[in-house]
DNA sequence: CAATGGTCAAACCGATCGGTTCGATCTCGG
DNA sequence: CCGAGATCGAACCGATCGGTTTGACCATTG
């Protein structure tokens, strides 16, 4: 299993100066991710996350210069990671474009069970934040996941494989939502035996 | 055509006593309403929140005493009018359990065109406020939706109408976060489409 | 005609916010 | 071993936040 949250233990950067400044910036990345996405990105405050994260406030503004552009470099690693996760779940699932669906799924719903689980991290940020770069990054992610699902729906001769994509990412944003705004139990499986069905139906309307 | 977020005309309280305090708190929240639906919870001040609304702190905080207090008196009432909103357009597709249901997403669908749709209220203020009044409000949100959809599937004799119903939920705000994030075009009918279908395919399961 | 009490605009309060600056410390390259 | 530079912790800054208080209206009630 790929976890697209895995908690990330902090390496503390090194004192001196010419030890990578890029390393130094995706460890903050990575340990600020975690923090952000629990707490909300307006709900802690910079002080509070450098604390968490192990770092002076200089050194964070150093790198990044501002608390928005790390949110941004935070959405972007994040939406990187979970399309990875998510492609290499297909990946394993062999050729069957019906298995490949099941399986994102699947990987959704031990995604929903996680303890740290509090939704999808672009759409929250989305609703939090009103700066348009992090509108513009929810909306990339949200196209990426069209893609791949338009390319199951394609590879599995939908009749119409632009509208069976979009349907599935409805049913993948729905099922994300449900778990995490009403009950995260059994949502990865309805939603997995609704998109089996929307495909199978999109397959035999094209036979007829 | 019943929306779901109206414009409010803010008639102006009236500056001696008597007049009827629930009434004003019930302007005071139309008011308040669309203008924290538009910039969001945090999104603005308490100070401009009543600048835009025409009326002083002072009354706000004697009739609401809190900031957050307000907010979940908002949600509440943004909660029943959109279910009256979308009861009535159910009641209104007569008795077959197809048609109602696709009178839930065409009136979606109508919601997500309009210029001032910026997603769910409940969903934007479930990731935004990290109170758990506020969670609680969605939660119940999403059960009442749930309710609806539920009935629906159960009166169109579905073979599983509980399942039925979540996953008809799960279309549902799979929409409307599709539609708020990533394109609002055809969201609705895309969904509507799904919808018949898995309902289509829970009754012809039945029969077999 | 008071008296009551809801209203307003504005000043005010302490807390917190994002961001900057400073002096001290440490690591590394030369 | 020395200088460059990255880091830390803490102080600091102006702005804004949620919320309170004040003093002057004004409309209704008795």
């Amino acid at each position: 299993m790929i976890e697209p949250i895995g908690t990330i233990w902090v390496m503390p950067v090194a004192k001196g100066s010419t030890i990578d400044p890029e390393r130094t910036r995706a460890t903050i990345l990575e340990a600020a991710a975690p923090v952000l996405y629990e707490r909300g990105l307006d709900g802690i405050g910079v002080a509070e996350l450098c604390a968490r994260i192990g770092i002076s406030k200089e050194t964070l503004y150093r790198h990044f210069g501002t608390k928005d552009a790390l949110v941004e470099a935070v959405l972007e690693v994040r939406s990187d990671r979970v399309m990875r996760w998510l492609a290499s779940a297909v990946a394993a699932a062999g050729e069957d474009p019906a298995d490949q669906l099941s399986a994102v799924f699947d990987a959704l719903g031990q995604w929903y069970d996680e303890p740290v689980f509090r939704g999808c991290a672009m759409l929250n940020a989305a609703a939090q934040h009103h700066v348009e770069a992090v509108r513009a990054i929810t909306a990339r992610h949200l196209g990426r996941y069209l893609e791949l699902l338009t390319g199951i729906a394609s590879r599995a001769g939908a009749a119409d494989p632009h509208l069976l994509g979009r349907q599935l990412l409805i049913l993948v944003e729905g099922a994300t939502v449900v778990a995490a705004h009403h009950s995260a139990v059994g949502a990865g499986d309805h939603a997995r035996r609704a998109a089996l069905t929307l495909l199978s139906a999109a397959r035999t309307s094209l036979e007829c």
